[in-house]
Formats: structure tokens, sequence, C-alpha cells
DNA sequence: GAGAAGCCGTC
DNA sequence: GGACGGCTTCT
């Protein structure tokens, strides 16, 4: 195929039939199916290790070649999906040449209904390289993976031919499937946190299946899995994850972890991205925010003004707090230097006065905290934008497009609550 | 909501 | 015109 196999043999005839042998798998994932309806042509299948500039043409003498699409398990059925390209004499099923230049192949999909008349058609052509029943559990064929297989058949100088035994390459999958396709780290909101976890990340990132991937943090041989459940995965393309505690909580100095997400049905991971994670520091507060009125638990994605089935403003989801301020408490927490334990210790008592938390109604309340709230980048990060006039209203998550969802995790550093308790770390 | 199928703009 | 990828529509 494009310059990726090359079909070879040892040459002993008086001894054995050679056997065939693929030397360049095909690059097993990054380009899509096409359908019949997109074209005639379907992009062409590149070798595993070709590259821009080198593309290699395999060639073989002397012997007849079919190349067909089989199934990715064993037993490797007849693919209904078909190759096409410029030598394919067959209704895109196979290439039966001379010459071997497998150049501009591609894979074609067929549509599930006409699954069933794609196979007879080739079983007209009486291609079943494994002789294997055509008529069988086509039901359960993966319609997003297929394997080429190479036939061949030499003919000796005494005109006597032989057949060798069919070989298959690795699996190649569509580029278009969930299920199958290339995971990828877009953007991450956050790149560090505390070593102690649950930091609350905001993942883009490409489509992935909420119930079959999971995210994953290491370092040497530690490893470790972010948090969330299916309903934090919004619309297939961003999760909202907190944080593994790092294996060692006596860190000294920030420390660089991996972070990768992995499917888990196949174990495939994305390029990995850098996670730091910065010492414990036990003198931090902790700000424990939890809405007075928490709605329904099912869906932790509830969290704008807005009444439901309006389209929020840009200014509203800038304006937006980031996330799930329900159920498991959402930490943020707070570089206080400047504030002495006794002083963290007054403002829990005072947390436990009536009219207290009214204080948090003035519009000038982040002007009026005490000094070591506003000390830090995440302190003053976490109240910035505070409207703390907008009263208990929570909006289910879906009502945001991919734009505006974007939008709210380049703008998650910015939190706003109901309520905001302040607790020592302890107390946590 | 998510996979399947199809459309279309850009290079 | 082919290849590719983003996007919409259908199921």
């Amino acid at each position: 195929i494009d310059s990726l196999h090359e079909l070879s043999w040892e040459a002993e005839p008086a001894l054995s039939l050679p056997t065939l042998v693929v030397v360049e798998e095909p690059k097993d994932r990054g380009m899509r199916f096409r359908y019949e309806c997109e074209g005639r042509s379907a992009g062409s299948i590149l070798g595993a290790s070709s590259s821009e500039s080198s593309k290699t043409q395999p060639a073989i003498e002397k012997v007849k070649v079919t190349v067909s699409l089989v199934t990715k398990d064993i037993p490797h059925r007849p693919h209904p999906h078909c190759l096409v390209g410029k030598d394919c004499p067959h209704s895109s099923l196979i290439k039966l040449i001379h010459i071997f230049s497998f150049a501009n192949l591609g894979i074609q999909c067929v549509r599930r209904k006409e699954l069933e008349a794609s196979l007879q058609k080739r079983r007209s052509l009486n291609i079943d390289p494994f002789q294997t029943d055509l008529s069988r559990g086509i039901e359960d064929i993966d319609m997003n993976a297929v394997r080429l297989c190479f036939q061949c058949e030499l003919e000796w100088e005494d005109g006597k031919k032989d057949c060798l035994k069919p070989v298959v390459s690795k699996p190649i999958y569509d580029k278009k499937a969930t299920t199958t396709s290339q995971l990828k780290i877009t953007r991450l909101n956050l790149d560090r946190g505390p070593c102690t976890g649950k930091t609350e990340v905001y993942m883009l990132c490409d489509k992935v299946q909420k119930d079959d991937i999971e995210i994953v943090f290491r370092r040497d041989s530690w490893k470790a899995n972010g948090e969330f459940a299916q309903t934090d995965v919004h619309r297939q393309v961003g999760i909202v994850f907190k944080t593994p505690p790092y294996q060692d909580q006596n860190i000294t100095e920030e420390v660089e972890v991996s972070l990768c997400l992995r499917r888990i049905s196949d174990q495939m991971e994305s390029e990995p991205v850098t996670f730091i994670y910065s010492p414990h520091n036990p003198g931090n507060q902790i700000f424990v925010l939890t809405p007075e009125k928490n709605t329904s638990a099912a869906d932790p994605f509830q969290i704008s003004p807005n009444p439901p089935g309006s389209t929020p403003s840009s200014e509203d989801l800038l304006r937006a707090p980031p996330g799930p301020f329900q159920g498991e408490a959402c930490y943020m927490e707070a570089q206080c230097p400047n504030m002495a334990p006794d002083e963290a210790s007054l403002i829990n008592q005072l947390m436990e006065m009536p009219g207290f938390m009214d204080i948090f109604s003035d519009p000038s309340f982040s002007s009026s905290l005490p000094s070591g709230f506003d000390q830090g980048p995440e302190a003053s990060t976490t109240f910035t934008n505070m409207d703390m006039n907008s009263g208990p209203y929570f909006q289910d998550f879906s009502h945001y497009n991919d734009l505006q969802f974007n939008m709210l995790v380049n703008e998650s550093q910015t939190a706003s609550s109901e309520m905001v308790q302040v607790k020592t770390e302890d107390e946590v």
C-alpha cells in the first residue's frame, strides 16, 4: 500500500513455499474512513514509519497479489468496507496486478444497512482469504477497524502456480470513530496544584467516550488516576476532574508529573502533558464553597444564573462560577502568609455567628477582606468578579455550547458561590 | 447524548 | 479535483 508494504519470501521453492511478510505496517490511526457519497477517493493509507520526506514504493515480482479488507479479529472474515484506489478493478474490492505499487489506497466505509449487500458482492468475487463463512455473524463486525489482507500467488518458471498463505496487517482504525480515534488533550485550565490533590481541573480534549476514559497521572513508578464521574464529561469534549494526591505528601519542591488520557478498552493513551505538584503548606487556608441550596445532586454542572433554556451571554459566562459546588466539596486553596493561626481561628468563630454571612452580600466585600485574603494569586482570582447579588441560581451545564464551555474553562479560576465558609485545613 | 451519516469549505 | 477536517443532520 502507499509505500508501506513489501512482500517478501524465502526463495527456496524446491524446499518449501515462500511466506509473505509484512515489513511495514500501515499507519493504524489518523485516517478517516470515507463513505461512498463523499467521493470515490478516500485518502491514502500511509506506512507506520512513513514521513513527509520519505515515501517508499514497495514492489514485488512475478506474483499475483490480492489485497482485501478483513475483520480485525480472528477469524479474519471478509470485511464489508472496501479498498478504493487507482488500481482496484473490481468495484473497489481488490488489487489484482503484477507490479505492486500500493499508492493512494483509501478505505471506503459502507453504511450499516448496506453491509449485507457489500458482503454479498465480495462473495461473488470469491474473496474470502481465510475461508470463513461469509453469511455468519455479520452483525458483530467492527465497522471501525479493518486489517489489510495480502494473498499471493507465485508463478514458477515452468508455469506452475502456488498460493501462499494469506497474511494480515495490524489493524487500521477509523479516525472518525470515538471508540478508536487518537486521544488528544487540547487544554487544561490549570497545570499545577498542591500535592494533597483534590484540585479541580477542566480539560478540553478530542471526543472521548465517557464510560471508556480515564485520566492517568504518572511519575516514575507512581501512578494515580484523576477523579471524575461520567457526569463530569461534558459532551465528549470536556472533563472536569480532581487531581489525585501525590504519592509523597512531604515534598519540599515542586514535582513535575505527566498526565494523559487513557482509553480503558484498548489502553490507548494520548500524548502526555505536564502537571506540577506543589509542596503542602500547613499554614494555608482552604475555602470550602458550598451552596446554601443544594439542587439536583444528579447533575454537577449546575452553575449559572440563567433561566433554563436561555443562552447565557458571554458576560454571564464570565461571571458564572466554574463548577460543581455541591456534593463533594470544592476546595479553593488560598495562600495566606500574613494570617496568623489565631486570625484563622477568629474567622471560624465569626462564621458561626448569625448574620455574619450577610457581610458577603455587600458588593464591596472583596475590598474589605482581611489583609491576608488578597495575598497570593489564587486568593485574588478567587474573589475577582464575584457577584454576590446573583442569588442562588443554578443551571444545567449542558445549556452551554462548546464555545461557551470553552469560555467557562478559561474563566474557571473565577469563582463565586451563594455562601462561603472559611475553615482551617485541619477542620477540612 | 452519542454514534452514524453526510455536507461543505479550505488548502 | 483530491485530501482533509470541521461541522451539521439524522437516527
